[in-house]
DNA sequence: GCTTCTGTTATGTCCTACAAAAGGAATTAT
DNA sequence: ATAATTCCTTTTGTAGGACATAACAGAAGC
C-alpha cells in the first residue's frame, strides 16, 4: 500500500494557480471567515499574491465549483457553506473510474448498509412502516425483471431516508450507480447473481417486532449474496 | 428535508466556465475516454465551444483540481482516474461546515465503524491482531488524558486498513478531524464525555475469538456513549 | 418620502503577447 | 548507418489590457 502519498504532501504545486488555491484556503482559514463574510476583490488578491489577475480567477473558479464561495457582480465574493457531497457527485463516474476504486465503493457501500440499523433504531416512525409496506406492496404486484432495480431503490432509499441524515441518504444515493455498475459486471462474467434469502417484506417484519441487532442480522442475509462475492 | 435540490437541477449554470464544465464532461463521457487518452487542445477547445481560451481554461482547471485531467506543456491533456476522495479533502473543514452537515458527518462515522465487521472478518489475518496488541499494550503504558486521541487514531486506524479497502480507510480518517471537533464541542457543553464499557482491549479478544456478530455488539457498546448522545 | 435615473464598481469575458517546457526534426559525430 | 546533440515547433502557463454587464449607491425628480 502507498501510505507515502497520504503522509508526505507533494510540495510545490507546480502551477500557480495550485498555488495560489492553496493560499486562498490557507487565508480563508487563518482568516476564521464565516459564511457570509466577504472577500477581497480579484485584483486585490493578484496584486498581494505577485500574480495576475488570469491566475487568481483560475483558483477562485475552483473554489467556487466545490462551493466555497459565491460570487455576484458589484457586491464581490462571499464564502459559503460547501455542499460536501457536490465535488464527489462530480467525480463518482463508473466510467472513468479505476477497477480498484470501483471495488473499494462496492464493499463501502455494503458497509454503510449494515451500519443503517442503529440510525434506524433510533428515528423510525410508524409512518415510515407504514411508507415501507406500500413500497414492499407494490414490488410484489409485478415481479418483472426490469423493475427490480427501480424497486431496489425505493425499498432502501426510503431506509436511508428514516435515519434523517441527509449526508449520509445524499451519499448513498451516489453510490448506488457504482454499485450496479459493479453488480452488471459481476453477473456478466459469473453468471446470474442470486438474491438474498431475506427480503424486503421479512426486513419490514423485522423492523416491526425485531430489535436493531435483528435487523442487521437480516440484513446482512439480505445482503449475503454480495458478501459472498468478496469472498471469490 | 429539501427535496427540491435533489430531484431539479439548477438549469443554465450562469457562468461560461460552468457550462464549459459541464459540456467537458459530457465530451469526455461521449466519447468514452479512457485514461490515457488526449484531449483537444485548450485552443481547438475554445473554438469549437465559441468561447474564449481564457474560459477554457478555468473550465480546465476545474478539472485538473479534481485530478481528472493532467496536462503537461506541448503533449497536451491527458485524462486521468480522479481521486475520489481528493476533492472531499479540500472541502472537509470542521470550521467552514455547518452545524447539521457536520451531525450528520458525526453520525456518518459512528456508522462506517459499526460497519467494520464484516470486512474485517473477511480479511483479517493473525499479524493484524499482533499489531492491533501492541497498540493496545502501549495505550495501557501511557494513560494519561492528552494521548487519548493518538491512541485512538492508532486503534481505529489499523481496524480500516485491515479491512484491505484503502478508500474506506482514507474516508474514515478523513472524517476523524470533523468527528473530534463535534466532541470537543459536546464535551464543552455537556461536561465530560464518558467511554464506554468494552475497551480496545476487550475488541481485540473478540477478534481472536468471537465472531463478526460478536465485534460489532463490542463495537457498538465501545461506542455506546456517542449513540447515547445522538438520543438526547 | 418614494420612485427613477445615472454613475460607479467588481465580476465575466475576450484578446494579444510572450515565456517555458517538451517533443520532433535536423544535424553532426562516431 | 546509428547515436548523440542542437535547434525548432508546438502547446501550455502567465501576464496585462480592454470592454460588457450586472448590481448597488447616490442623485434627481415626482
Amino acid at each position: 500500500m502507498n501510505d507515502l502519498k497520504n503522509d508526505i504532501q507533494p510540495l510545490g504545486a507546480s502551477t500557480m494557480a495550485d498555488m495560489v488555491e492553496s493560499r486562498l484556503r490557507e487565508y480563508l482559514k487563518r482568516k476564521s471567515f464565516v459564511p457570509g463574510d466577504a472577500l477581497p476583490k480579484e485584483q486585490e488578491l493578484a496584486d498581494a499574491l505577485g500574480v495576475s489577475r488570469n491566475v487568481v480567477r483560475e483558483a477562485l473558479s475552483r473554489l467556487r465549483m466545490l462551493g466555497m464561495i459565491d460570487t455576484r457582480k458589484k457586491r464581490g465574493m462571499v464564502l459559503t457553506q460547501p455542499d460536501i457531497l457536490g465535488s464527489l457527485e462530480r467525480v463518482l463516474d463508473p466510467l472513468i473510474l479505476g477497477k480498484n476504486t470501483l471495488k473499494d465503493i462496492f464493499e463501502l457501500r455494503l458497509v454503510l448498509e449494515m451500519g443503517l440499523a442503529d440510525l434506524i433504531y433510533l428515528r423510525k416512525t410508524p409512518e415510515d412502516i407504514t411508507a415501507l409496506e406500500t413500497i414492499v406492496a407494490q414490488e410484489v404486484n409485478k415481479q418483472q425483471k426490469p423493475f427490480r432495480v427501480e424497486h431496489e431503490i425505493a425499498f432502501h432509499g426510503k431506509l436511508y431516508q428514516m435515519t434523517g441524515n441527509d449526508t449520509y441518504m445524499r451519499f448513498q444515493k451516489m453510490l448506488l450507480p457504482v454499485f450496479e455498475y459493479v453488480l452488471d459486471y459481476e453477473i456478466q462474467v459469473n453468471g446470474q447473481a442470486d438474491v438474498g434469502k431475506v427480503t424486503h417484506h421479512d426486513l419490514v417484519e423485522i423492523l416491526k417486532t425485531g430489535d436493531s441487532e435483528d435487523f442487521r442480522r437480516g440484513m446482512k442475509a439480505h445482503l449475503k449474496p454480495h458478501f459472498d462475492r468478496l469472498k471469490a
